[in-house]
DNA sequence: GTTAGCACTCACCTTGCCTGAGTGCTAACG
DNA sequence: CGTTAGCACTCAGGCAAGGTGAGTGCTAAC
């Protein structure tokens, strides 16, 4: 079931057509509008095989048509050209990702603003997960009797920390002793290396702490697989934005949805390994009841090697997808480098 | 200008009658629905009166009264008798309340979402400062060449971390030592202890680091002033359960308001001093444009005597004041002890 | 194969009418 | 003199009828 290339040519009209103006459109202003060399009545011939092939929907019968699911998947796959960013654009994109940035969490936050503000739409990002960790430095301190602190240092340089209750009495002395020794033991290490015979071995050097080694091993263990992926939602409200978004009922299932963490996870969780090109995910193809008539476009980003997380722009299915995935790809761009500058200097 | 105590009554069936139905109330209504012994036209004469002394507006000439701001102002100080939280509900409060919370942030987040769903508004919460924090311990490491993890924990336990790059050469040995210099030196200070002529005693003492000394100093000293008050926004799309926000640019303008960090900030900066106490804020008494039609219940939440920080519910200013401040209170008893659980055995 | 023409459809807007809830005023009542 | 019943008046909101215009599908001519 081929398309013709006069076919083609319709449809694109059809779908710029109406992610332009958000109106379904008649035969009569392509006609009008783009330089076909058709009449509307031929276009009308058209647009009625279209609709028959699955490409076009009728809204009603005495209304235009309307895009389909298949329509925009042809149009993303088939006809879309790409959007260049302007140079005007691109300055003002960087003139508002350039600032002071404390750490990777605000990077994230401003980062997901900046990019609902240009695309006007709700975008969900993930915080910067440092791939396959290793350990850099462990360390042990007593910051109160009875009270330890673990610092672990990781692979690309993020720290995490916990508090632990010590039951016996450690020592100052003891606790640094300890401190050494398992750095010693996992420096350089990955979740893989830390295994059985590993941890047996540690136990069989320092027994008398083994409660306590227990505990510190699997928080190290709990780092290196930090599968937390702490997600953000930026400019939520621009949903709001969208006429298809008009309906409150319609705007509160979906603030609600996306407003729940698993669920913005879910979104994210739609890329496909992990590939830096953008993804276009279409109405229920994300197999998400709740995302039926909204599509997502997804980019993986990457810094210095170590470092990657998710961007997802959410938008109605109407949304301009040339434009944002370019405005990702640009940002994406940029990220690298902000990322990387910040990660050195994380506080 | 005194309030008799007919008019008192039939003010308080008014705001009561308005809060539960969102509908303008009628003499008619208020004469079958409260005991009072009047008739509607007594209670029509009394409405005039009231409107006319400003505590009720007219939506329109044939529509019922409206509590006006001073009027929910009124009935907030005088007329409106405390809710107490039936068994159940607290009980149905304690069981969600109950679960394994990772860290602090984590606690913010889920009572934050879980007040949201109680009362159906949107909720903003700050993270716990630590009030008058004071070093307990601070330990240096370093964790490649050139690169030196400061570890500073505070009174009560909050851990913060920084990242500084060392210029000149520094061995591990040296290292331990200015970190247990510094410790010795800092323990137990706060901001105020930590001025000029004791960092001048630190200069003197080791000189040759005085460059590396600084940047260990300034962020000490950032932690301990640290009044980054994180703020953590929970189910604002619950503002669209409410008739005042079935207007789509009304809820657009809310919620983009409110998504705004500086904004969420602006709104909980609205308590005064330290007092546990609840506090109303009404309508445009905020000062904030934004605002002019939602109401805020502000409470402090306390914990162990060193962490604070503010809880407000945002509703429109015909929310359920009663019952918004008993569920606050509930929920700011229960949060002692979890945040002191969690605090002390925090990630 | 393409196009002009025409009848037909249907959402949407406007208008007018009606209803019901509510008010304000006045006069009667205890 | 405060309270109440009665009545005329107001006004938002709902509903139906009619008009408008954009758009379609079909047919016949080019």
């Amino acid at each position: 079931m081929d398309l013709g290339k006069r076919k083609q040519m319709i449809l694109q009209a059809i779908v710029e057509d109406y992610i332009a103006t958000a109106e379904p459109v008649g035969s009569r202003n392509i006609a009008k509008n783009h330089d076909l060399g058709l009449s509307a009545a031929t276009i009308r011939n058209e647009m009625a095989d279209l609709e028959e092939m699955g490409y076009l929907d009728k809204p009603h019968t005495s209304a235009g048509r309307v895009p389909s699911q298949l329509g925009y998947r042809f149009y993303v796959d088939s006809l879309m050209h790409r959007y260049s960013a302007t140079v005007e654009e691109i300055e003002n994109l960087n003139s508002a990702l350039h600032q002071r940035y404390v750490n990777l969490n605000s990077v994230v936050s401003v980062v997901s603003d900046i990019i609902s503000k240009i695309t006007k739409c709700p975008t969900v990002m993930t915080l910067p997960a440092v791939a396959s960790a290793k350990v850099v430095n462990v360390k042990m301190l007593m910051i109160e009797e009875n009270l330890a602190l673990i610092v672990v240092v990781l692979d690309g340089g993020s720290v995490r920390n916990k508090k632990v209750k010590v039951s016996g009495k450690i020592t100052y002395r003891e606790i640094d002793a300890i401190s050494d020794f398992l750095n010693s033991q996992l420096a350089g290490l990955g979740a893989k290396d830390i295994d059985e015979s590993r941890i047996m071995l540690i136990y069989g050097a320092m027994g008398q702490y083994k409660d306590f080694l227990k505990v510190v091993l699997d928080f190290v263990l709990e780092c290196l697989q930090n599968n937390i992926t702490e997600v953000y939602v930026g400019g939520a409200s621009n949903i709001l934005n969208h006429p298809e978004f008009c309906d409150i009922d319609r705007a509160r299932d979906f603030l609600r949805f996306i407003d729940n963490r698993e669920n913005a996870n879910k979104v994210l969780a739609l890329t496909t390994g992990g590939d830096s090109d953008v993804k276009i995910i279409i109405g229920d193809e994300a197999g998400l009841e709740e995302m039926r008539d909204t599509s997502i476009v997804l980019a993986n980003y990457h810094a210095g090697g170590i470092l990657s997380g998710k961007i997802g722009v959410i938008g109605p299915t109407r949304m301009d997808y040339a434009r944002i995935v370019s405005s990702l790809e640009t940002i994406n761009a940029q990220l690298e480098t902000i990322l990387t500058a910040v990660f050195y200097n994380e506080e």
